[in-house]
This record gives C-alpha cells, sequence and structure tokens, in this order.
DNA sequence: TCAAGCATGTAAGGCGTTACATGATTTA
DNA sequence: TAAATCATGTAACGCCTTACATGCTTGA
C-alpha cells in the first residue's frame, strides 16, 4: 500500500509534522491522487518512525504537546526508491453510484437524476479545487524542470479525472431524459 | 459500504450462487464499478443471509459441496431500497502511480516513462474488455428500456474512465519525452 | 464569544488482501 | 496428462472509518 511510500515522498522533499502531512491530503497536493484521515497519518507516522524509515524532531510549544517535525532517513529513502522502481498496478474502481447501473429501475427516474446532478455538482467544485494546484505550473509550462513536470502531470490527472466525470453526467443526464420524455 | 449493496443489488435481478456473483465482480457487469475477491463474497453471503437479507436453496451436488442458490428477501429489497434513495459521495482516489508526481525525480525518466508505457497498455486492454460488456446495448441504443439505459451508462462511465487514462498516459509521455529531449 | 485553525493523539470495528485448503468435471 | 472451470470455504493481518478526547491561538 501506498499510504507509507506517499507520505515518505513528502517527506523527501522538506521535514513536515503530521499536521501538515495530514493537511497536504486533505487540501494539497495528496488530494488529486491520495486520501488520508489525520488519524491515519498520525499512526503511520508513529510506525514509521519505530522502523526507522522517518525521524522526528521534537518543537517545544507553550502549552501544548510537542510539535513533531518529520524527516526522512537513509533507511525511508532506500525503501522509497525501491518501491518506486517496482511496477504498480491501477488502483481498484468501487464506485458506490454503480449500484444505479443495476438497480436503478426500483425507484423513480427522479431520483436517479437528482442523484447524478448532484454528482455533477460536486464534481465541477472539484474541478475548481484541483485547478488550483496547478495555477503555478500552468503559468510556467515552458520553464518547468522535471521534477515539477511530474507534479503538474499528476494534477492535469486530477483535473481530467473530475472533468470527465462532469462530461458522463451531462451524457447520463441527456440519455435519461430523452427516455423518459418519449 | 456498497459491497452488501451491489451483491443485493444482482440479486434482485435474478437468484446467483456464491460464484457467479464473485464472477460478476471478476469480469462482468460488477468489473466496471466494484471490485471484490472471492472471498469477501463468500464471506458476505453468509453475514446477509444470517442477517435475512438473502436466503439461499441448497441444490446437492455429485460428489461436492452443496451449490447455494441466493436470493433477495424482502428484508433485502427494502435495505437496497433505502440505501438507493440515499444520497452517495464520490469514492476516495487512491493511486499508486501518483507518489512518482512527488519523488519521480529520485528515479530515471526513463524509469517513469516505462511506467506509464505499461500503464498505458494496461487500459488500453481493459478499454476491450469494458467496451465489450457494452456491445449489446450499443447495438440496440434506441430501443433499450430504462432499466438498460441505466446499465449502458455505468457501463460507458467504465469505458470513458479507461479511455481518459489511455489520454492522460500520451499527454504525460509527450510532455516528458519533451522535457528530456530539449 | 464563537468558529476556524493549529496540534496531538486513542480505541473499536469493519473492510480488503493474501495465503491456505479441498476436490470433481471439462477441455486441450 | 495438465490446465481451466466449477464450487465452496477458513484464518491472519493490515488498512480505513468513525467516534472520542484535549487544549491553545487567531480572526470575525
Amino acid at each position: 500500500m501506498a499510504l507509507k511510500h506517499t507520505i515518505l515522498a513528502f517527506l523527501s522533499r522538506h521535514p513536515l509534522s503530521g499536521y501538515d502531512v495530514a493537511k497536504e491530503f486533505a487540501e494539497g497536493f495528496g488530494s488529486c491522487f491520495w486520501k488520508a484521515s489525520q488519524q491515519q497519518v498520525y499512526a503511520e507516522l508513529t510506525k514509521l518512525e519505530q522502523q526507522g524509515s522517518v525521524s522526528y524532531e521534537a518543537i517545544p510549544q507553550a502549552g501544548r504537546l510537542d510539535k513533531k517535525i518529520y524527516s526522512i532517513t537513509e533507511q525511508g529513502q532506500q525503501e522509497l526508491l525501491n518501491w518506486l522502481t517496482q511496477p504498480c498496478e491501477p488502483s481498484a474502481i468501487r464506485e458506490d453510484l454503480g449500484v444505479m447501473g443495476l438497480a436503478g429501475h426500483l425507484v423513480s427516474p427522479q431520483v436517479v437524476i437528482r442523484e447524478i446532478e448532484r454528482r455533477r455538482q460536486l464534481h465541477l467544485k472539484m474541478v475548481e479545487h484541483v485547478k488550483k494546484l496547478d495555477e503555478h505550473f500552468a503559468k510556467h509550462l515552458n520553464s518547468l524542470e522535471l521534477k515539477d513536470i511530474y507534479m503538474h502531470l499528476i494534477i492535469r490527472r486530477g483535473i481530467r479525472y473530475q472533468e470527465e466525470w462532469v462530461a458522463w453526467c451531462d451524457e447520463a443526464l441527456a440519455a435519461i431524459a430523452q427516455a423518459v420524455n418519449q
């Protein structure tokens, strides 16, 4: 699984606190290819530290728990590298909406239409969100280092994914409308 | 989670054995929106039976364990219906390849290129596979009942998803090639 | 003064993967 | 004779979700 390696990859760029890593997943670059909760991130960092893949420096905070700034270790770098040079498989698709394909006729078309319209709105918002992550890269497309081209391409994947959903919703709404009105 | 409801939805069409349900996920219509292993299917069917959402008829087989033909119960139908009328959220994206965006510069461009080319091939094959599921529907597009339009649309979603991946691979390969050659 | 942001965790339970286990029938 | 298909499971372990828990600082 890649939660471990995604965290290592973040830390291979700069040291970060657990809070920062969790934010990357929730709103930052991580959000366009991996989802992880705050609890998962803290648990994984604790495990990685025990295994020697990361280390932390504790920074005392006035009246709070220490802030822990995590860095990747030599060993962690090696693990990340080994993982990167091995082929990876496409992720499994698990999409609740698919059940409509089998059992949509059990509810009224209006229920199906409403659900697809809702989805369309959600994915439109996601397009906006992911495009913001790409702003910097899109502006300097012709002068990006390879490192940043990789980031741009992953964000592009996120944008295309969300746009594709919007397009499918349009196709589906049109097909259902036609079937219902005739 | 929708494994339960996907199985109920399959059984709402016709009674099936565990083996048949597992096959639907592995190669059939299920494969375009949900993944579940054989073990998961058997475990879930046992649970659903204990909870009264499905029932089975045991059919003796010469020299084997009985074959169990599962049907949805009144209670199962109700559960499926309740679930269908509630809004559902987009599934989380978890894509191993995304780590390349953060840490691709740690390996040579050739490794990244090889990986994306591999992905392109895999998704091309998936396009073929999913298109076969749609053959019947695509042929009779203008005379489909709503029930079958729903199935067609879910398969269309699968086709578009896989085609979108191929298109992204092309975009990525072109961008990397340009950056490496200059 | 209330919400949002900063900052850290614990615990229970469900879902999914991997490995193991059995054995007949059909097709190449 | 070997592989694929039919047909059913058990067990261990790890990943993810949901709920709970604490407390300071900053901005509206």
